[in-house]
DNA sequence: AATAAACTAGACTGGACCGTCTAGTCTAAT
DNA sequence: ATTAGACTAGACGGTCCAGTCTAGTTTATT
């Protein structure tokens, strides 16, 4: 089993083959959310990677095929620091804070934001991909805020009747001006001064929501 | 002057011909926002209005021209609704939520979402376009809900020291799950109830968070 | 050294599509 | 009836691109 003829066993064993895959996807990656799935060309992302066109097809079934793989990896990627508020002490202010900063610096972040734009500009010819996205971002982020949330309940810190929904408005009060304005790429960046006042703003209104009283 | 022989000031005072602009305007509303920009074809458009292609070269001066007319249009056409909350009374509840429900209802509908799904997808192509969108929408919107909380924080109903900043808080409130999974076509339609939730859920916390106290 | 597989460079096919052009038809005003 | 301009149907040139194919080169294994 350790030695094998076959090219697929010889690639899945060897690291250079496997790095000349990986430059493919990071090319194809900058490729396809520089310019769009539509206006992105396999010539291009050949040219990128410093590869022949063939070689992108002997490891990815064609365009279509290629999209969805840098798509799901870059929803790994980027989506993965979204994880479980770490909570330390009684006051849930830093932990939300917290929360709310990392999600807007994956969220807002020019790779964050061109994936996004990619998936909703393709939701149609993808509707698979879009779903995935939505599992891995916005429905695991608001479950484990979710969880944490319910556990302020228990505790009596907080007021939260319902953990899911109320994990919802947080992140959607986090979806604001800035957001609409990258979305629409109004602003090439976002200024660190006004994520913190997004950030604040929202802690704010959302603790004042649920205080306990 | 109220004759002439040039085709434009014919056109101008000829219900029958304005009625041809205006059916390859609906046909390219159509075909667009079905398909996108990059997948629409002006044969496609041509068909669909049942026109010759030349007719629709004859009144735009290309793709770019008939795309960037037929989203500002629907652009006053869908925005213009958003207007000043109708303020009657004193309690600010109901104001709220006829404006979060007129919102919504513009903004999930199969054509809001669609002209925003459009703008995304296009805006590097088009920034000027989505600029326009940003004043004529959020950026509208905002400011006239600013107007009215203002008024309410003057009379000391609610205590609101930023009203564009709590507006916009208002409105990124209404965009929650429901809105995250339009934008991806998650869901084909808005279910009402679930807009009613939404509404009803943003216009509590939000008067939670600016009440007198 | 021999051999097989991976890879490269680039030509090529087939198809889509924008914008133009042609030739002919319809409409309405003179 | 004549004439000018609007319109139609469809062909056409030019461009771009996905995916295939060819011929030759590199790499690594035996």
């Amino acid at each position: 089993m350790a030695r094998s003829s076959t090219a697929a066993k010889r690639r899945a064993e060897n690291g250079a083959v496997r790095s000349k895959r990986e430059s493919i996807l990071d090319a194809a990656t900058r490729v396809f959310l520089d310019c769009g799935y539509g206006d992105a060309s396999m010539d291009a992302v050949a040219r990128e990677a410093g590869v022949a066109k063939q070689t992108i097809y002997s490891y990815f079934d064609g365009k279509d095929a290629l999209f969805e793989a840098i798509v799901r990896d870059k929803c790994d990627q980027l989506l993965e620091p979204i994880g479980m508020p770490e909570a330390r002490g009684n006051d849930p202010e830093p932990a939300l804070i917290r929360t709310a900063r990392r999600f807007l610096d994956v969220v807002l972040a020019p790779e964050g934001m061109a994936l996004f734009r990619a998936l909703v500009a393709e939701c149609g010819r993808f509707p698979n991909l879009a779903e995935a996205f939505y599992r891995s971002g916005p429905l695991l982020a608001a479950g484990n805020l979710a969880d944490y949330l319910a556990e302020l309940d228990r505790k009596e810190i907080l007021k939260v009747d319902d953990p899911l929904r109320a994990a919802r408005l947080f992140f959607a009060l986090l979806r604001g001006d800035l957001y609409i304005r990258r979305l629409l790429d109004l602003d090439s960046e976002a200024k660190p001064a006004d994520v913190e006042r997004a950030v604040a703003d929202a802690v704010r209104v959302f603790l004042a929501a649920h205080a306990r009283r």
